[in-house]
DNA sequence: TGTACATCAGTGAACGCGCGTTCACTGATGTAC
DNA sequence: TGTACATCAGTGAACGCGCGTTCACTGATGTAC
């Protein structure tokens, strides 16, 4: 639906809409058990029994067929940010919270690593799709903190978006990270409640 | 110190030793401006004014090197660790430490950000080299919960082990990222007083 | 102190692999009448 | 309902770049006597 040109400038139909999907799943699907830098056109063409040729069509490069995968996760955590705009009546709110994002993460763990990697190594187009993914969650976190801070249940020193930005890197690398946690001998309630005493205690304050 | 064999088999001198590490520095010093991806034998070797050939009496190849230099940085961080393991007297303990921490990863943080990334994306020798350089961190972390709890200011029931591994990873990813919290706004003295307090609350209790 | 030899150190130039990318083509699908 | 044409879709095969890597060599340093 972005694209309605492919790249030799040929209107694309239903057939040409069905590969460039093929094409986007099987490189999904290449990237959970391989690094970006290893990905090849020829690996995700052959994939679904195509020619490199035929990637090209529909793509310039690797890059931009992860880009169109990170915005697609993008859109489908969205939803999840509205969790954070109600007020929480306890922990239980937070651990339910907690317990949804990562799980959420799980499911787009490959493509949101890859994001987040090539953010972090500098890439314009990743840093923005990461900026806007994170950016509703960071906000609702940033309107929790005022809130307690005008109810008096946080330091009013405390600066409301950096605290915002802190749990959220957590709250990603968490959900990036749990699988070695849990290697390691912590539970995934222990990751979950972790993070969700840590979330709460910093955005509405009174740890117990 | 490690080697004392070049990759062909001769015995490195002075020489010899001061020609790799003139490798390493010159490899240190491109990380800064480039991603590793992106790092050639020609243009470490370049730098320093001589060929590929010589870099390979020294390194089977760039991740070679990379592997050294994190090790070196493992061991700058190390000492570091020892300010974890007294006891704190108060929040200003906790900046300090969080301070020192930050100042420390922006003197590395090429590569730092190197070995996490490769790390991430399961590099087996970068995990264990950020498994031993993040031991002694998160050891020390978990004494000083266990003995929060034991005074009865932090909740029994909260996983040591996984708050002082989730705790490390809020410290990494600040200090790997808190240029970019200053470009939105926060000062650095935000980001460390963030970190601190969240840091202080949870393996310390009593917030205030 | 000087000479000869052994070993360490550095390099120019080339080979070749692997992959990205393209082009000219065939085949499939859609549509007008 | 069928035929002709336009356009969409897919591809085999090849070209060529860029880099990793090596080899046979020259030069530098060290050491034995």
């Amino acid at each position: 639906m972005s694209d309605v040109v492919a790249s030799d400038g040929r209107t694309i139909g239903r057939r040409g809409a069905a590969t460039r999907r093929r094409l986007l799943d099987s490189t999904a699907a290449l990237l959970v058990s391989m690094p970006v830098r290893d990905l090849r056109v020829v690996d995700i063409a052959r994939e679904i029994g195509t020619s490199p040729a035929t990637f090209y069509q529909y793509f310039h490069d690797v890059e931009e067929a992860v880009v169109v995968l990170a915005e697609e996760c993008g859109d489908e955590m969205a939803p999840l940010a509205d969790r954070l705009v109600a007020e929480w009546s306890g922990l239980a709110d937070a651990r339910s919270f907690v317990d949804s994002f990562i799980s959420a993460w799980d499911e787009h763990a490959a493509v949101l690593r890859v994001r987040n990697l090539a953010a972090q190594e500098g890439d314009a187009r990743f840093r923005e799709l990461r900026r806007i993914a994170n950016g509703s969650f960071i906000e609702a976190l940033a309107t929790h903190v005022r809130a307690a801070q005008r109810a008096g249940r946080v330091d009013p020193d405390l600066s409301s978006i950096t605290a915002a930005a802190a749990l959220m890197s957590l709250l990603e690398r968490m959900a990036a990270f749990h699988a070695d946690l849990e290697a390691l001998g912590s539970t995934r309630d222990d990751v979950v409640d972790t993070c969700a005493r840590i979330l709460y205690q910093t955005i509405d304050g009174s740890p117990r």
